[in-house]
DNA sequence: TTGCTGACCGACG
DNA sequence: CCGTCGGCCAGCA
């Protein structure tokens, strides 16, 4: 049995993962995937998100700094920014407060028990 | 097949 | 502080 899933589906596999409230980074998603420093796979991989019929929380990704680099891309302007609001995310100056509050590591997450 | 792209990251000046 | 460059590598024309 092999696991055909591509990279992007991993990717997205892992996103949609992540529970309302939290965010995470590209970076460490791609460490998850076993591809670290590739965190531009997993960025250029939510762009081809929107060609998935599937659903991707990508608003819930952020890169390591906390900023929603990937809020242009999203329709609207601030719709990024106001999804995570919406889920109790508090942005400013278009970064996560409490960023680290928030961060939602997936290889802890998934791989170890809280 | 090759070559370009890219929503990052880290380093350098 | 800000701009630039290299690396990383999967997907697409």
């Amino acid at each position: 049995m092999k696991e055909q899933e591509s990279f992007y589906d991993k990717v997205y596999r892992v996103v949609q993962l992540i529970p309302p409230g939290r965010v995470t980074s590209y970076g460490a998603i791609a460490e998850y995937l076993g591809t670290k420093g590739s965190a531009r796979m997993v960025g250029w991989a939510m762009n081809a998100s929107h060609t998935r019929v599937i659903n991707i929380p990508a608003h819930r990704v952020v890169n390591r700094n906390g900023i929603l680099t990937g809020k242009h891309h999203f329709r609207g302007k601030d719709l990024m920014k106001q999804l995570l609001e919406n889920e109790g995310i508090t942005i400013q100056d278009d970064r996560v407060l409490g960023f680290e509050e928030v961060f939602w590591e997936p290889a802890r997450e998934l791989g170890m028990k809280n």
